[in-house]
DNA sequence: CGTGTTTGACCCGCGC
DNA sequence: GCGCGGGTCAAACACG
């Protein structure tokens, strides 16, 4: 009869309703995991440079510098920095003589995809920063922000957040230097990270199509090697083991593939404009 | 009132 | 030397 079809087409358009809905919500959820990951990727890396940084003991005087572009790609691995923060450009107040600058700072970029709508370039990676200037550079209309850590000048870490040419919804963030310090806002961050994604005690892992490579993350049988007892005093909430695979997971990653989180980010956001 | 942000001015390196 | 452009400074401003 008419009725009944009438009543199995409006069931139809309820169930795709319910679909497209489902599928938004899920959508909405793998942009939260990419975020979250992305958190992850930088707090990870941020104890990869504590933890490598306390290893080698090669001596190297800290020097703040402006500049450091002269010839290299965006990671260069210049890790052992001295981490004394006394001893960092406090001392002399030398007003404009430049610089010696005996070592570059570790430059490194992260990709950050955030809503388009989101206008504050902020990059929630942990730590707090002050921003200091914003400016217009030519090759990309969006305004690039500078930013200090907020432990300034004791720690010299400076990151610049500015909107991809390519996608407007993935922010750029470029860092300078290293963190002498530990996250202050360790616990807000885990937490943050955390809210969605359990990620000391579950196996993650994410996969992509033919849009991208495929990355998988297995935690599910880390060594069990060596531990940090370091730094594991001030910031190890999930098991050690966990986060040391992790931490050497993400440093082979990224040996292999210096473009690991560009290519993960350039991905997933296609996918997800599709 | 203290702290963080905004924004125009200034500095400085680099290419011509 | 000069102009351009990226990076930084600092006064003004906003906000709690």
């Amino acid at each position: 009869m008419e009725l009944g079809r009438k009543v199995s087409l409006k069931e139809e358009n309820g169930a795709l309703v319910e679909e497209l809905n489902r599928v938004s919500a899920e959508n909405k959820k793998l942009t939260e995991m990419l975020a979250v990951m992305c958190e992850n990727y930088n707090a990870l890396r941020g104890q990869l440079m504590d933890y490598m940084s306390k290893n080698p003991d090669k001596e190297l005087s800290p020097s703040r510098k402006r500049k450091s572009e002269s010839s290299n790609n965006n990671n260069d691995n210049t890790i052992a920095m001295n981490r004394n923060s006394e001893s960092s450009s406090t001392d002399e107040e030398s007003s404009k003589k430049p610089r010696e600058e005996v070592i570059k700072s570790k430059i490194s970029r992260v990709y950050m995809r955030t809503e388009a709508s989101d206008t504050s370039l902020v990059v929630k990676d942990g730590y707090q920063w002050r921003k200091y200037g914003q400016k217009v550079t030519r090759d990309n209309p969006s305004p690039r922000a500078y930013f200090k850590c907020s432990f300034a000048p004791s720690c010299p870490v400076k990151k610049k957040v500015q909107r991809s040419i390519e996608d407007q919804s993935v922010l750029v963030a470029t860092y300078e230097g290293e963190h002498n310090h530990p996250h202050p806002s360790q616990m807000e961050a885990t937490s943050a990270a955390t809210r969605s994604l359990n990620f000391g005690s579950a196996p993650c892992s994410a996969s992509l199509g033919s849009a991208g490579p495929t990355i998988t993350l297995d935690l599910t049988k880390p060594k069990s090697s060596n531990n940090d007892a370091r730094s594991s005093k001030s910031r190890m909430e999930a098991t050690p083991e966990i986060r040391q695979f992790l931490v050497e997971h993400m440093a082979s990653s990224l040996t292999k593939d210096p473009n690991f989180t560009a290519a993960l980010a350039a991905a997933i956001s296609g996918r997800m404009l599709q």
